[in-house]
DNA sequence: GTCCGGTGTG
DNA sequence: CACACGGGAC
């Protein structure tokens, strides 16, 4: 399985390059980012941020500060907008209250520790979390999302479970990789991309890197 | 399972 | 017009 991965991963890379998720931004720009494309399109999310940005609400304390519906009203462009804004007060809620305000000392946690607390805060589930831990804290926590899910179960790589669970795909991932988060950082942004490449709803395998690898694709093929 | 929701695309 | 979007709370 190891060897697998790593094939995948490779024709991936090869295929598209770097994704450059999250390049460069400081860790505020990644946790809001990560809140705010929930079930929402990167661009709408982007749309959110450069109002935030130029509101002046761009920080941990800045939003700490703004009342809710105002910071509603600035990520309005993201969808879902009130609940949002009540996710992000509640996050800078928790680094106020219990770090000072200063993610530096949060992210200091070690892995385990740090990603149950994450999971604690309201608006952070496991994907916001995973997402929080590689691209912001640089802690090594596997992505799984829809995407990934659906190009692993189209390549037979499924967990070998009755109904497996977001742990159960990361633990393909955990058991099978070296716990490197600048891997995990680029494989899950290769995933999404593939997702919309090639791996879509409904799959465009001829052209897809990693068709001879792929059950579900070569059945496709086959059948025209 | 239902609710939260504006924006871009076919 | 419908549909999807870098999910999570309840």
């Amino acid at each position: 399985m190891a060897t697998r991965l790593m094939e995948i991963y490779q024709r991936l890379y090869a295929a598209y390059g770097p994704q450059h998720w999250w390049p460069g931004d400081g860790p505020f720009e990644v946790i809001v980012g990560a809140i705010l494309t929930q079930s929402a399109a990167w661009n709408n999310v982007e749309m959110a941020l450069a109002r935030m940005r130029t509101a002046g609400c761009w920080s941990l304390n800045a939003v700490h500060q703004l009342p809710e519906p105002e910071l509603a009203e600035l990520v309005r462009s993201s969808g879902y907008f009130n609940a949002k804004a009540r996710k992000l007060k509640a996050f800078a809620a928790h680094v106020a209250l219990n770090y000072q305000g200063d993610l530096d000392r949060f992210f200091a946690k070690p892995t385990a520790p740090l990603r149950e607390e994450l999971l604690s805060i309201h608006g952070i589930g496991e994907e916001t979390a995973d997402d929080i831990m590689v691209y912001a804290a640089n802690k090594p926590s596997f992505v799984i999302d829809t995407y990934t899910r659906r190009i692993m179960d189209r390549m037979g790589l499924t967990p070998d479970k009755t109904r497996p669970k977001y742990a159960d795909y990361q633990a393909v991932f955990h058991d099978n990789l070296p716990q490197e988060t600048q891997l995990y950082n680029e494989f899950h942004a290769l995933w999404d991309r593939h997702a919309k490449e090639s791996c879509a709803k409904t799959p465009i395998c001829e052209t897809c890197c990693l068709l001879d690898l792929c059950p579900t694709g070569q059945k496709l093929t086959a059948d025209g």
